[in-house]
DNA sequence: CCTATTCGTAAGTAGCCACTTACAGTATGA
DNA sequence: TCATACTGTAAGTGGCTACTTACGAATAGG
């Protein structure tokens, strides 16, 4: 038998270069003559790798979930002692959101959602973080009375909304730095609830 | 002199329908040829009353504004009394948000803020938005302690944030439409505030 | 060594799309 | 009536882009 097949591990190298073009470029004009530009590539090379662009960019929607959550599970690790774990996750996406620009990816995806499987991408997407919050939201809560909070689904949506507007916003230039500080301390704060006051 | 100019009175009439074709389709789908057609005109028509398609879409932006503050201004005018507006409009959000479709331009936008015409028609239009909501805050709360509640600023863009969730929801399918309700209702009554309770 | 498969390079192509040009018809005001 | 603009029809066109084809070179196992 000849060469082995080294596909999976170069597609795991390239795709943080293809997620940064789309981030960058939008889905239109990231070219895949510019993709393939930027990996150092031919064309051709990207279309053994992935069935056609559609399929690229769907791998860069799943990549910015995994490098989101990878930041947030290394911030739990430092506090294992639990302690206030929702407040610190606030804190962080204050003063850090959309510091790497990959979120621009999901906005370039909100515009193609006439195409099914990106339009599914997106949908996971927006799942697993809110799954994630929500999970924080029920920990930070737990066994608190929460008189006229919104339930912990309806804040956590909320909160990706926060999230939403905050990279919106870092592309139109509508909030300063501090305008966002404190919607996600203030809101997010607010949202949150339980044991926060 | 010859025949006196129409070409206001025709941008006018055509404006709707060329914003409807971005709505449904897309910045890159909506193509040129797409538009004459729905418009029942040639291209060169429609070339003749804008420069360029750029220019097509930055007034299709204007016009999602426009008819919202409509909508809004009409409810507002229903309840001269001025009890409660802000829970009245919350509370037709919560109904019908997003229901003319016409949104979906917002998020086509997004994906061309490359184009500073565009970047800037996105920025002036939520800002316009956010200058609306604010005000119906600033009024709801007028004279009342709001303890830890954020300041009218964050607040109105919190709820703009909200807004732009569900139209997100909407266009992946993520909440039924009663987790929409809620979402408004209780989320959006929290970051009210004031007399609301 | 042989051979099957991967890897790299180069060129090409079919289709689409924003935008243009040319020209004939038509309504207006002087 | 007549010149002057506006209005409509028709047919391009140049450029770009996703995706393909062809082919030789390198590399592994048997």
């Amino acid at each position: 038998m000849p060469r082995p097949d080294q596909s999976a591990k170069r597609r795991k190298r390239l795709l943080p270069i293809i997620a940064q073009a789309f981030a960058e470029l939008g889905y239109g004009r990231a070219t895949t003559a510019e993709l393939a530009q930027r990996c150092k590539v031919r064309e051709n090379i990207l279309y053994r790798l992935w069935p056609n662009k559609k399929a690229m960019f769907v791998a860069s929607i799943d990549y910015v979930y995994e490098q989101s959550a990878a930041t947030w599970r290394e911030i739990l690790a430092d506090i294992d002692d639990s302690a206030d774990a929702a407040g610190r996750l606030l804190k962080h996406e204050a003063e850090h959101h959309g510091e790497s620009g990959l979120h621009r990816i999901i906005l370039a995806g909100l515009s193609q959602t006439d195409e099914p499987e990106i339009r599914d991408a997106l949908r996971s997407m927006y799942g697993r973080f809110h799954r994630f919050i929500r999970a924080q939201i029920v920990a930070h809560r737990k066994g608190e009375d929460n008189g006229t909070l919104p339930d912990a689904t309806a804040s956590a949506w909320a909160i990706v909304g926060l999230g939403n507007l905050a990279n919106i916003s870092r592309e139109l230039g509508l909030l300063t730095d501090r305008g966002r500080k404190r919607l996600f301390s203030d809101a997010g704060r607010l949202l949150l609830g339980g044991k926060s006051s």
